[in-house]
DNA sequence: CGACCATTTGATATGGATCAAGCGATGTGG
DNA sequence: CCACATCGCTTGATCCATATCAAATGGTCG
């Protein structure tokens, strides 16, 4: 079912100082060099308990990471957008596996260089350690929405991606339904009826099944805190 | 509702060593000086938003951290039992708050001491990623948790402790059972008619409401994987 | 003994799952 | 270019696990 990826050994200059300059805060650990892969939709970047000898960062694209319960189950663990730096681990073992949800283009850099390094530089530790508390903290609140109604938790959803890809109200959500429904512990058909409901109450619109326009933020925000 | 605490200032060497011993892979950070306080049942170590100016190892006790969502109801994070290191943050805030379950004794450490030692020496900066590493993991299991049923939700809960306080298949619960649901998403009725029918199943003892004798581990832990 | 608190048990309600069908886009072969 | 298969999404009907509401039980401490 997966896709093979292909793999390109480019890594522009100009590429890489914009990404820099909107990812300050990992500026120092993406300074090293890394190779720019590209993996098709729904191809998979790494399977759970795999060795984690890699991270990667986003580069244009979205990435899930997931597992599969025993029962068939799957959760899905995050979703990564443009920017975002994924599959690092303290342990030497991914815990989820990963996948492209999009044609996506991905950095991937050598988990052992920058481990080494850690070891002599004292700010790239540091930014292992913050890259691992970002993530402490992004699964923490999800757990948060775990606990929530369903329509609690799709709006939070909704307002989370708002939140990630700031482009006004307008939302694109570039996963399917299924995605949104194993992120968020609840069915396709229970997703796909409270965004029918939200629209019903106009707290949004839904141009497309795939485009979401957040008509009331500071009400939706409230409506569920 | 929250009690007072009493601090002591006492800090035995052979209460130390007998703690390094146990716990070798933390051994480097606690190695710090820290003073050892006393909380009682229900205090509150620390409180959610709280500059993180210490971090904590429990010494004896137990201790959960939680979290009030807007509508009152309580998500419990973790609990934490003899050894565990809990309250490091990478941002400079209490993310939950923190209570002792029972009296409890804990060993408070400053962060400010490990971060900027961690800046000089390496080993104690993997330390300190390494600890958050495992809070990430613990995290990650616990999402995966709650989207289980409330059956799986409470054996999982029971083998985790058995795991965590290893004294054969006997656990004894420091917690009560509204502690327990808040941690497993439940209320306390389900947990309580979860455990009952465990019992009657033969899947597990209750000689007290506190203690618990798990039957037929190999069997609990295939019926959930 | 009696008050209080934690826990269990019982009866009923309900949110979301499940099962099933319909619908709208997109793409493919005749 | 249209018929038709496919796929992702929505909608409908029913069921069930767990929540909710309510009361009984048991253990602990003054």
């Amino acid at each position: 079912m997966l896709m093979r990826t292909t793999i390109e050994q480019d890594g522009s200059r100009a590429g890489r100082a914009a990404r820099a300059s909107s990812l300050r805060s990992v500026a120092g650990v993406i300074a090293m060099t890394g190779a720019p892969m590209n993996f098709a939709r729904n191809c998979e970047i790494y399977g759970e308990g795999e060795p984690a000898d890699y991270l990667y960062q986003v580069i244009s694209g979205t990435v899930r990471t997931s597992k599969i319960l025993a029962d068939g189950r799957r959760q899905i663990g995050s979703f990564y957008l443009t920017g975002d730096v994924f599959g690092l681990e303290v342990d030497d073992e991914h815990t989820f596996s990963a996948e492209a949800i999009t044609d996506s283009r991905v950095l991937v850099i050598k988990r052992s260089a920058l481990v080494s390094l850690a070891a002599r530089d004292s700010d790239v530790a540091r930014q292992l350690w913050t890259l691992t508390g970002r993530e402490l903290a992004r699964v923490q609140d999800h757990i948060l929405l775990l606990v929530k109604t369903a329509q609690e938790r799709v709006v939070d959803f909704l307002l989370e991606m708002a939140d990630r890809a700031p482009s006004g109200d307008t939302v694109e959500l570039p996963m399917p339904r299924q995605d949104i429904a194993d992120y968020l512990g609840l069915t396709i058909e229970t997703v796909s009826r409270t965004l029918t409901m939200l629209e019903n109450d106009g707290a949004i619109a839904l141009p497309t099944s795939r485009r979401v326009t957040l008509r009331k933020r500071a009400a939706l925000g409230r409506l569920n805190a």
